[in-house]
RNA sequence: GCGAGAGUGGCGGAACUGGCAGACGCGCGAGACUUAGGAUCUCGUGGGCAACCGUGGGGGUUCAAAUCCCCCCUCUCGCACCA
């Protein structure tokens, strides 16, 4: 036999026998629970980080545990393989898309499977192929007869430099990613999806995600930001009655006698209407210029200061009947409920601001309990709406409370006809339209007679041309590719124009988890009987980073999708774990920069300088690792110095899931040398499964006999709590950093255990101990547990055996520490037989020297025993 | 400002419904085996000479508080002019 632990070689081997075997295919079986379990895909990004090995190795230990203990689970992996790193990749190196794409797949697949995860293969899937984008197509199809997917008009990131429009993510603090050129809005014709249909049924499922974070709940709940309200006509006065009233919408109705002028949207089509004629209408439109030149972001911040134009027009507060001017204010937005507001100063700081400078009127109409307020001396707008302040000059409203007055408001402006309920969201409808070329191809032709003709399903996929122009400026490449572009109604036969936008790529990914459960299936998207079968997921593992956006839309779809009969699953995610990020100090030299830890020159103690130029390197924080900070580790590097096991077990060890993860080369070290103690201990003890299995009386017998506590009763002992913490730790909340700790104790105990009894006294609890020791490992770092177990003359593979069971009556022990404390204070502890009543127990603490010392001449005021846990003796100074 | 979360040894982190604070690992110290070891094995390791003191700070409830309640401080993350 070896003698030394050499993880390379053990690891490809079981790597390949794991493939060969196919051992990880899954087909539905209900003869099984089944169990979805699934980690974010992957953007082929070219190589594999530590985040990646985190949160693999945590779906693993799920995937593998679940698999041992008798479910059929799906485990499955593919690609995000469209999107913005391969087109500018294309731009900058001359690489197709498609090559890079395709390269750094393979080599990140490779280095996935070198940590020997337990994926289903087969299953594999690639957004960027025709086989998977032809269903977002199709999908897309769908939701356009549904009125789902709409084309219209809106504002967009544009950079004049690059030509092109920018995703969110690509705007920067205002600017490009790429040429920090200042990015201006530009109306375009965009495509949307009707992801707001859905607002209240993504809104009101929180009872449906009582399993995922309350952070990612509450982040969702935000963004989506449902707001009760009312809409109010506020009719005009000036200069032109005829014309039709201003619609507002406000949450505040109660405070409606309070409002003293309108504000409007620089960017609403009102402003032409209004100031029409008028005086001020150049200083107006200078305004709204000079508004429309500002930064986005820069104007919508909230420390940004308020400015307004007055537009020469009123309008008539239908409450109060008197004519209030109406302004063009800087942070209105066009966008949000009808573009124009009430505008109440006494209970609305912003507008308070706003008035206070341009000196308009101030009407108090909520009071404070104490009736301090009054309009000549706020310093502030009241804004309480707990209940707490009365209304005040509102009319017939006056003296109710805030919550009150709102009900009573919105109920009169119905009757009245003065407007209508409202909820508002913030949640905006997702633009899908990308003027890009790596991405799906929108399936629709405009043609110049029959306009918006969706391409027929026959037709698809409508494939992505590969022979292309990447220059990075212009126009979409596609849009330059005329054998693409010119084509023929599908209507009427004439010739047409293809849509040479792409979809976004969080369409490939908000309904891939569908795709896993029949991905090779040529009729739909989704086979309907095996998606039953599987969905929803029973456990996600990604990063916190999607909590809105993957999350959100791959919600949104589901339904969509539930809708379209696809799936019957309401969620797609059952339980979420969002895993913490992996970090690592930092060191900086104020002359060179972050560096790199070859970069530096010294030691710990009389601390890190500089290589370059010998200065004084500054520890920086603990940050996420990333290449900026030259904080990184790289994943092959340390697989090939210490195994995937090591890398594995590092990984689960070293923090809990949801937390982030500090890394540690010293860490690492531990991790090693466990899995080293391990192989040892097992090496140790040659023989110790040759022989037949003990009979199934052989325990029983020993107990028996074994009154009194034993190395044997103790190792059992050990053994099967060891068991019933690592099982329960992985079931509940996924604390396996609890659970190795559990197997080191476990292991520390068994080499206590072979040091102090001699090899051949009772090979059986020593026999069982190990081979527990190998399943409970399993999950963690498989590939040394299956060596192990194979050295050891099993036959079978170990991930195929089932988790072992543990026996709660051996867990007790014979035997037990009772702490004693005297006034709650630790004094002395008891050794005692296990099946000891209270009353023998007490006499024995009391009897105990320690204590008969402290509590000498005092008196007793009070005896608490707690059932085999503690025993207090509360004493007082006797008089 | 709103929302979510976190403060425990030299470090990463344990502690189930209140019940022995510091499991496990790292680091450090001592010893064993060795020609040698930065390998391995064993033991020790919160502070203090002690009585005692110790879970961010201050109160409280309780026989008993890291854990429950009130007030405060610090940090991290997310959202942030949404009417």
């Amino acid at each position: 036999m070896e003698r030394t632990y050499l993880p390379d070689q053990i690891e490809q081997k079981w790597q390949r026998i794991w493939e060969e075997q196919q051992t990880f295919r899954v087909t539905e079986d209900t003869s099984r629970p089944k169990y979805y379990c699934l980690e974010m895909f992957p953007y082929p990004s070219g190589r594999i980080h530590m985040g990646h090995v985190r949160v693999y190795a945590i779906g693993d230990v799920i995937a593998r545990f679940k698999t041992m203990r008798g479910h059929a689970v799906l485990h499955p992996m593919g690609w995000d393989a469209f999107g913005l790193p391969a087109e500018n990749a294309a731009i900058e190196k001359g690489v197709h898309p498609d090559v890079w794409t395709r390269e750094n797949i393979a080599y990140m697949r490779q280095q996935l499977k070198r940590l020997g995860l337990s994926y289903d293969w087969s299953r594999e899937i690639t957004t960027c192929e025709p086989d998977y984008y032809k269903w977002n197509q199709w999908l897309f199809l769908k939701f356009f007869d549904k009125g789902l997917a709409y084309k219209k008009r809106s504002a967009v990131n544009w950079c004049p430099s690059c030509e092109t429009v920018l995703a969110n993510e690509q705007v920067e603090e205002g600017r490009c990613w790429r040429c920090d050129t200042a990015v201006v809005q530009k109306e375009l014709d965009q495509w949307f999806f009707r992801i707001t249909s859905y607002a209240e049924e993504l809104l009101g499922a929180s009872d449906q995600l009582s399993a995922w974070p309350a952070r990612v709940l509450a982040m969702q709940r935000n963004w989506i930001g449902k707001s009760v309200g009312v809409e109010v006509d506020f009719p005009l006065a000036e200069p032109a009655p005829e014309l039709p009233a201003i619609r507002i919408f406000t949450t505040r109705q109660d405070t409606i006698f309070g409002a003293t002028f309108m504000s409007v949207a620089p960017e609403s089509p009102l402003v032409e209407r209004l100031i029409a004629g008028q005086s001020q209408a150049a200083a107006v439109r200078e305004f709204v210029e000079r508004v429309a030149r500002q930064d986005k972001a820069v104007r919508l911040a909230k420390e940004h200061e308020k400015e307004g134009v007055f537009t020469g027009a009123y309008a008539i507060n239908p409450f109060t009947k008197t004519r209030i001017p109406i302004w063009i204010a800087n942070f209105v937005l066009y966008e949000y409920g009808t573009g124009a507001i009430m505008a109440v100063p006494a209970h609305d700081q912003r507008d308070f601001e706003f008035a206070t400078k341009y000196k308009i009127p101030i009407r108090l109409v909520i009071q404070n309990p104490e009736g301090s307020l009054g309009e000549d001396h706020l310093a502030a707008a009241y804004e309480e709406q707990e209940g707490a302040g009365r209304l005040v000059n509102s009319g017939q409203f006056s003296g109710r409370s805030v919550p009150e007055a709102k009900a009573d408001i919105a109920e009169f402006v119905e009757q009245q006809r003065l407007g209508r309920p409202m909820v508002n969201y913030r949640l905006r409808d997702w633009g899908v339209s990308r003027q890009r070329y790596w991405g799906t191809p929108i399936p629709i032709i405009y043609c110049k007679t029959c306009g918006t003709v969706p391409v027929p399903e026959a037709d698809l996929p409508v494939t992505l041309p590969k022979d292309v122009p990447f220059t990075g400026k212009g126009a979409s490449p596609l849009a330059q590719v005329t054998a693409f572009v010119e084509t023929s109604c599908p209507k009427c036969g004439g010739p047409a124009r293809r849509e040479t936008d792409t979809m976004d790529t969080f369409v490939d990914s908000s309904w891939y988890f569908l795709r896993y459960c029949s991905p090779h299936d040529e009729r739909l998207p989704v086979d309907p009987p095996k998606a039953d079968y599987w969905m929803p997921v029973d456990q996600y593992v990604g990063g916190i980073e999607h909590a809105v956006l993957h999350l959100l839309y791959a919600r949104f779809f589901t339904k969509a999708l539930r809708d379209l009969g696809l799936t019957k699953a309401n969620e797609p995610f059952t339980s979420l774990l969002t895993q913490g990020m992996v970090c690592k100090e930092t060191y900086r030299c104020e002359t060179h920069g972050w560096l790199f830890p070859t970069d530096l020159i010294g030691s710990e103690k009389e601390g890190w300088r500089c290589r370059q130029c010998g200065k004084p390197a500054e520890r920086g924080r603990v940050e996420k690792m990333s290449k900026s900070k030259k904080n990184i580790v790289d994943p092959e590097h340390l697989v090939n110095t210490y195994g995937a096991d090591t890398a594995r077990l590092f990984s689960l060890f070293a923090a809990p899931p949801e937390k982030d993860l500090e890394w540690s080369d010293a860490g690492v070290e531990g991790a090693y040398r466990f899995l080293g103690r391990v192989w040892r201990l097992v090496e140790s003890v040659p023989g110790i499964f040759s022989g037949k299995p003990p009979a199934d009386g052989h325990f029983r017998q020993q107990n028996e006999t074994a009154a009194e506590e034993s190395p044997i009763s103790e190792l059992r002992r050990l053994t099967h709590r060891t068991i019933k913490k690592v099982t329960e730790d992985i079931d509940r909340e996924f604390q396996f950093n609890t659970a190795v700790a559990a197997l080191m104790e476990f292991v520390n105990g068994l080499y206590k255990f072979s040091s102090e009894t001699k090899a051949g006294e009772d090979m059986a609890a020593l026999r069982e101990a190990l081979e527990a020791l190998l399943i409970l490992l399993a999950p963690f770092a498989p590939h040394i547990a299956e060596e192990l177990w194979e050295r050891t003359g099993h036959n079978e593979l170990l991930v195929q055996r089932p988790w072992p069971k543990y026996e709660e009556a051996l867990i007790k022990a014979n035997i037990l520490t009772i702490p004693i404390q005297v006034n709650g204070k630790l004094r002395s502890k008891l050794v005692i037989p296990a099946d000891w009543t209270k009353e023998q127990i007490l006499n024995a603490a009391l009897s105990d020297a320690k204590i008969t010392e402290l509590i000498k001449g005092k008196t007793i005021a009070k005896q608490i025993y707690i059932e085999k846990r503690l025993v207090n003796i509360v004493v007082e100074e006797s008089q």
